[in-house]
DNA sequence: GCTTGACTTCGAGCTAGCTCTAAGGTGTAC
DNA sequence: GTACACCTTAGAGCTAGCTCGAAGTCAAGC
């Protein structure tokens, strides 16, 4: 178990912004010391920096948090609780999930044309050195 | 040329907006009517549209600014400007526009990831609607 | 027991990026 | 000439996402 200050070294978000997560419900209640400092599991870091790099790449904390919790769900079936207990939402979470994957994938096409822009942009600089 | 509401059409941004990117310098001036409404060229309404494109991407509006900027010079170029003035500092853009691509690259990477994960998560989500 | 340092909470303050309101000007249609 | 749609400005207001300060608690070391 790791204290916040241990997390922020592993993460690279703030104190703040950890305990500001945990505020507005990004992040659940961690575990605590007698004395009432936060704990953190190996699973929460793992938790924190998967929402470090969705967050990179320009999702919001409410689409984030709408994402993962997605990924509890899955935990919790594997850890056995019965499936057939979610069975009714798994496909609407399929659903989910599937629009997401969509999305990301328009997001990388956009981020390819914008790749292969910068590209062409580059070479054109290149002639311009070589040429002049 | 176009006026802004047309713009707000074909960029999917507010008046507002636009008006508010004009006024924090992401977008040059555009030329007026005798009454002083805004007037925007088609090459205006395709700038905006890269920027709208970058914006997406999870870029700040300054780094957006930083980014196009170069495109500016570039443009300026081709449109017969002595190049020779410009070749000290192209080296000094080729180096920024370097940096971005790897930066973009790095992101494509970061998304390749999630993307990834995404699948995994959902072929775990097929499986278990198979099996049950 | 006292200092030190890392933790706690609560709430205020801050930046980016819009979003809107109010008050007024312009231009075309009837 | 007046109604109406659409434009203008300045500046206030708003949300997301932190960021910080103040005041206090707790555990370890001297």
């Amino acid at each position: 178990m790791l204290t916040i200050s241990q997390v922020t070294e592993q993460t690279g978000l703030t104190a703040y912004t950890l305990r500001y997560y945990e505020k507005i419900g990004v992040l659940k209640n961690p575990q605590r010391t007698e004395g009432g400092a936060r704990l953190y599991s190996e699973s929460d870091v793992t938790y924190i920096q998967c929402l470090v790099h969705l967050k990179k790449l320009g999702l919001s904390l409410e689409e984030i948090t709408e994402f993962t919790r997605d990924g509890c769900v899955m935990e919790k079936i594997k850890q056995g609780e019965d499936p057939a207990h979610f069975t009714p939402t798994l496909s609407k979470r399929t659903e989910i999930l599937s629009k997401y994957l969509a999305e990301l994938e328009a997001k990388r096409q956009e981020l390819d044309g914008i790749i292969a822009m910068t590209r062409a942009k580059l070479e054109g600089y290149h002639e311009l050195s070589q040429d002049v």
